[in-house]
Parts: C-alpha cells; structure tokens; sequence
DNA sequence: CCTACCGATCGGTAGG
DNA sequence: CCTACCGATCGGTAGG
C-alpha cells in the first residue's frame, strides 16, 4: 500500500516488528524465530520485515537487547525506589519471582532460553547474551557489597558466592515454572534467596509464627 | 554397499546414530538435530538415517533417552556404591559437578539444554524431558528423606526445598561452565550444595583452617 | 541401506 | 514496503 514511510512510521514498524519477534523467540527460540512466520504473522513481505534489520542475526540481536530491556524494567527498576543494600535485594529477589512467575514472556524468562540455545553457538548472538547476563551478575554482586558494607549480611558472606546462587535459583524457578508448571517454586525461590541472603538460616529450629509464615506462604506446595 | 544387515549390525548402526545425534543435539539442539546433517556426518543416506527411528520425533525421543542414560550412569551409579543418606548426597553432588565441569556431552547438561528448548512446545518430547527431570528429583527427594529420619540434615530440612536447590544451583553451574567458561563456579556450586544440605552454614564465623580449604578449594575465582 | 524424488520452507536479493 | 525470484535445505516417501 504505501511503499515509503516516514522516518517515525519506520520506527514504529520496527517495534512492532521486535514485539512480535520476542514472542515468537520466547517459544521457538533465536534460531527456530524465522522471517517468513513473522512476516505471516505481521502480514507484511520477508523483505519488509527483514529490510529493517539486514539479516536474520541482526533481527536476532534487535529481538534480544528489547528482551533484555524487558527484563530491567520489571525486575531492576520495580526494585530501585528501594534503599540500597538488603532492602533493595530482597525488593529485587520479590520482583524476580513474580517476573519468572508470571506471562512476561509466553516462553518463560527470555535471557535463559537463550543462554541454553547459543551457549555452545560462538558468535554475536552468544556474545550477546552472556554480556547481558555478566551485567546484571555484576549490578547483584555490587548490590551485595554495599549490603555487607552496611553489616546487613552474614559477617563472611562472599558477595561472588551469593550472586551465583541467585542466578542459579532463578533458573530453577523459570525451569519448576515452565516446564513442570509448578506454582509451588516460587516459595521454594524466594525461601532459597531469603537463606542465601542470610534473612532466614536454612532451617530455623526455633522461630516466631509470623516469621513462619514469612518464609512460607500459604501457597506453597506440599513437600 | 550391503543393502540388508543382520538384526544385530542393524543395532550397531542404530547406536551409531544415537551416539552421533546426542553430539549434535548437544550444541545444535533436538529441533536443530537435522536428518541430513546426520546423514552427511555419518556417510550415509538420509533414507538410511531414518529408516531406524520412522521419524524425527522418534528420533529426538531416542536421542533424549540416550542422554539420560549418560547422566545416569555418570551422577546416580558413581554415587549408588556410598552409604545411602548424607554420604551418598554428597557423593552425587560431587559427581554431577563434575558430571557439568567435564565434557559429557559438548554442549553441556542435555537436559537441560532439552528442558529449555522443549519446555514450552507441547508433545511427547516435552513429556519426555519433564519426566526425566521429575523422576531425578523423586530419586533426590527420597534420598533427602532417608538422611533426614537418619537425622543428617538440620532438624526442620524440607527434602523438597532441598531438592528444589540442589536442581537449580546444577542449572547455575551449567551455565558458568558452558556460557561464561567460568571454572570457579564448581567451587560455587559445591559451597552452595553443601550449605543446601546443612553441611556447611552459608556463612560460618568460626572454622578451622581445613574447614575453609575443604568448603573453598584453591581453584575458586577470586570474587 | 541405497537412489531419486516430493512439496514446503529457509535466508536472502533484485528491482521498483 | 512490495512482487518475484534464487539456491539450499528441510522432513519424508517410493521403490528396490
């Protein structure tokens, strides 16, 4: 219909281009995202659709860095109103679970999917992801030390060792989520964060009803 | 060359199959499993390919199996000959630390890799990974209740809490040794076990020198 | 287990 | 942003 837009009418075919590639990715994956089904899918031509991009692992590249976007908006900037130090972390732990939880993405948490599809794919598009994925293991573990610099954590807790377990509770939570559908993980997640901050000790032998109930709601599954 | 094989070549030429499939599968992924790669691999044809399995579905199922019996016979039997309970968990953990830092398959966990790929296609592969994973996490939950009525864990452990952990703190591992190539992350994952199964704290103030070497071996990442 | 073949779809381009 | 087209590859089958 009309073979020339304007500069902003481009831009936002472009995004409407990325949203629905983010859904189709989320499912299908980086590489099962093809141009021809998103185009059918926009009722555009494969050159309209790829003629914003070039090729396909620009298209990819676009397709990830608004995922990525996606997921600082609704677990880090939710969080970052909160003090900084321990507040913010378990603000952000909170924000992280309802993220995993939730319909964020129709394929679960977008950085995952795609870590486990190119993490033996050398490339821009692995590049990518682990560097987005560096950052935000960084913007944790500097979130820690200005927690244990304020004597809110453990008095040996090792800022490295902590973001790497949180990382790895949230990959178990998206994997009970998606894959076995299992509301019950979001308890277990946030009782595996609150231990690895040291908010609540692994087993607590002797503690308040109230905190009980903190560390357990009502939701949770049976064990 | 020979147009009809015994019933045990053609065996031998199935294993063949499965054996290049899992390589392939490992850093291309079950979808990217294609039948002509294989075929080119293997110097065969693709009729010759697919004439064993009917179809790639049933060659992606037989693949998958073929993965979990590695897993198996790399984590569960090392572990099965140590004394059920504590001992044993702690057996598994090592094994399937190692099991992730070595190189069992090229591209990593495969199922984990599967789980990421399938867990939101719906069918018999999907299935089949889903329940790969829930009966390793039956098999840990239970060894979790034997070392508790043993009395091995900390009084109030959850055997599906800890289960939940241990499965996720694997995945984390997964993708600091496949993604980031991060070596550290076995000492990561061994601390974060351990204080997963009560044996270290998260955090303990007062230890002995050996205590530290043994929860924090020399090869860690500084952090 | 092979050759020869099928329709469908892949990423991408030429030209407007 | 379109139509029309390219060679390559996809899963799978017929027939031997």
């Amino acid at each position: 219909m009309s073979p020339r837009r304007s500069a902003s009418e481009a831009l936002d075919t472009r995004r409407r281009i990325i949203g629905r590639a983010v859904d189709i990715a989320s499912t299908q994956g980086l590489e099962g995202l093809t141009i021809g089904h998103l185009a059918e899918q926009l009722e555009m031509s494969k050159a309209g659709v790829v003629g914003h991009f070039g090729n396909k692992e620009q298209l990819q590249l676009a397709t990830l860095q608004t995922a990525v976007d996606t997921f600082v908006r609704e677990v880090w900037e939710p969080a970052s109103t909160t003090p900084r130090g321990l507040p913010r972390l378990l603000a952000i732990c909170d924000a992280w679970i309802s993220y995993l939880a939730g319909d964020v993405f129709p394929g679960g948490c977008f950085l995952t999917s795609a870590s486990c599809e190119f993490d033996g794919r050398p490339g821009p598009v692995r590049d990518a992801v682990a560097d987005a994925l560096e950052r935000w293991r960084a913007a944790l573990r500097s979130e820690l030390v200005v927690a244990k610099r304020a004597g809110e954590l453990l008095p040996g807790a090792d800022p490295a060792q902590i973001a790497f377990t949180l990382g790895a509770i949230a990959m178990g939570a998206n994997q009970a989520f998606q894959l076995h559908h299992d509301l019950g993980a979001a308890a277990h997640a946030r009782a595996a964060m609150r231990t690895a901050l040291g908010v609540d000790r692994p087993v607590v032998t002797r503690r308040s009803a109230s905190a009980r109930k903190r560390a357990k709601p009502a939701r949770q599954a049976a064990g």
